[in-house]
DNA sequence: CTGAAAGCGCTTACAG
DNA sequence: CTGAAAGCGCTTACAG
């Protein structure tokens, strides 16, 4: 019952050296039909499963990513890591789990993730500002060992990456709300600066001036409790008719104060957020929002590695997918 | 630059042998003072990090543990995996994702898992069944390999298991409600049994008949955008005035219904749910929830298999962990 | 306190 | 198509 049949068991048993054993799991196509079927019969008589351990000493190739992460209980990084692990099972890679916060040393991280001899690395952040992205790419490359961005905006056209267009994306929201011939509009950001809030930024104040608006970006914490008094005193001296969360928490927890302070939405005001998560679905009014395929982005960043792993021709290493405005209750739609 | 250096690189640039420097870095009170730090020199000057697969070959512990779950999609998943990884990287292991769908076949993927070397492992679902928990037990301890349920609950007092007490919990918020003067008290439950839900339902059912009410499960979706049309019809044939949903969210989504039916939460219906996720906090009213410490589940089952690994003595292997009712609108408080 | 040697369980040229 | 042998990079008794 036990697992713990070695590949001498299984050659012993099945009257074979054990570097047949090995073929008939690496290169069946080499042993002779009747050999390889003895060897099969075997290797499930005794429940065999090779060390993978073992394997990937000899090998030299573990079958295993690292997957770095910042935040776990952001609820796109957990879609993400779904997207990933159902593109790894299919390939047969295993995952690894790093978590940095925001005080590690990512260089001295990166080496100790190295020394795990995983195959690739998938670093999914969109936190990530532009040294930090210099760091990884120095570090891993080095070290020749390939890696996706996934979810993360860099400006920097080597570094193989996968997301969307988030510049496009933010003008295109923007532009709905003009569209309601809102004149007031915000773009509630964050305090921190990472490249994809910039990026979300960059396009809202395109659309606001190309329109001949004033862009006004208000920023609070990412954190729904502290920016809620945030919410409470700003209506008190600003005039809005419309407003964009960067994520949709942002943009639920602004619409909450909103109504709360006796506005309609949408008929006074206007919303929308950014990733169409639950949050959107939940709100109520329900909450207009950006889908991001999260869960895509992971898979596709997923599968992009497995193709540099394994060498392959790779046409396109920085993939845009499409993304798309969810229309609900909080904005007046046709 | 790149990590390559070995071991027998740093034996050779100290001048000793790979014996020494493995102890420098397994037993350093064995080596003495003089020779450690000269070895210790070596190794930083030559980046040196031992290769974890080599190690874990010849040690036969590879430090790193498996983490099984299902749907990394919910948010309890996620969050007990940040407490998880937080004390993983306290005791230097590493964290495996596997993970399993309904449609797996448990045994198989258990000895892949078992394969895979793990010192470990963690079984993050609240959704097992009783059948599929013996099964994990079986396989696992035959393998004799440590495991901990995390969030599991089960019957069986033999396997080790961190987790609340959702029926007292339970027990409580019905008991909350009937003290608002509620008598037609629903339980929104899931049409999936499974153990966490049978000893919320079980609890619930206790507190209404102790005050002789007739207790009422209606089992809806998981899903939102499911249970969305079935809420809607809810009011047309039932009277109600509090409920309490499995989950936070199922119970945002019944709230949400029963406003635009025209019902005053909570002057005419009061509403409870389970997790204390963000959902509660974006909610409006804001919903009034039983917290679940799911990161500390996390960080205490991680803790546990620790001890189990490094085979520490273990006083109890099954932890209740505090659960506590935080108060907000959806209930009227004093 | 230190070194020589065996061994962890595989893969992979190299011969035949 | 198959086997013998070296080697992957470490750890761990065993001697001394």
């Amino acid at each position: 019952m036990s697992n713990n049949a070695t590949i001498y068991d299984v050659a012993g048993a099945a009257g074979v050296s054990l570097a047949t054993v090995s073929r008939v799991l690496n290169n069946p196509e080499k042993v002779k039909k009747e050999t390889r079927e003895r060897v099969l019969k075997v290797i499930k008589e005794l429940g065999y499963r090779p060390n993978v351990i073992a394997r990937g000493l000899a090998s030299r190739k573990t079958t295993t990513i690292g997957a770095i992460v910042s935040d776990m209980t952001r609820s796109s990084i957990a879609e993400m890591l779904g997207g990933i692990s159902d593109i790894a099972d299919k390939y047969k890679y295993s995952i690894k789990l790093f978590t940095i916060t925001e005080d590690t040393d990512i260089e001295d991280a990166l080496q100790n993730i190295v020394a795990e001899q995983v195959d690739g690395i998938l670093y999914l952040n969109d936190e990530l500002t532009d040294e930090e992205v210099d760091v990884v790419k120095r570090v891993l490359t080095s070290n020749q060992i390939p890696f996706v961005f996934a979810n993360v905006a860099s400006p920097d056209e080597s570094v193989p990456a996968v997301s969307i267009d988030y510049r496009k994306a933010s003008y295109e929201i923007t532009k709905l709300l003009i569209d309601h011939d809102a004149k007031d509009i915000y773009m509630l950001s964050t305090r921190r600066r990472y490249s994809t809030n910039n990026l979300k930024e960059d396009g809202y104040t395109k659309a606001m001036e190309d329109a001949k608006l004033e862009p006004k970006i208000f920023r609070t914490s990412g954190d729904t409790k502290i920016n809620r008094p945030h919410f409470e005193s700003f209506f008190d001296d600003k005039n809005v008719d419309a407003a964009i969360g960067v994520r949709d928490s942002i943009a639920v927890s602004f619409m909450n104060s909103a109504i709360e302070h006796g506005k309609d939405v949408p008929n006074d005001l206007v919303i929308a957020g950014f990733q169409n998560t639950k949050y959107a679905e939940l709100a109520r009014p329900r909450l207009t929002s950006i889908d991001i395929p999260v869960y895509d982005i992971g898979a596709v960043s997923m599968r992009l590695l497995t193709k540099m792993m394994q060498k392959e021709e790779v046409e396109e290493t920085r993939i845009i997918l499409p993304h798309q405005i969810v229309y609900r209750e909080s904005t007046k739609n046709e």
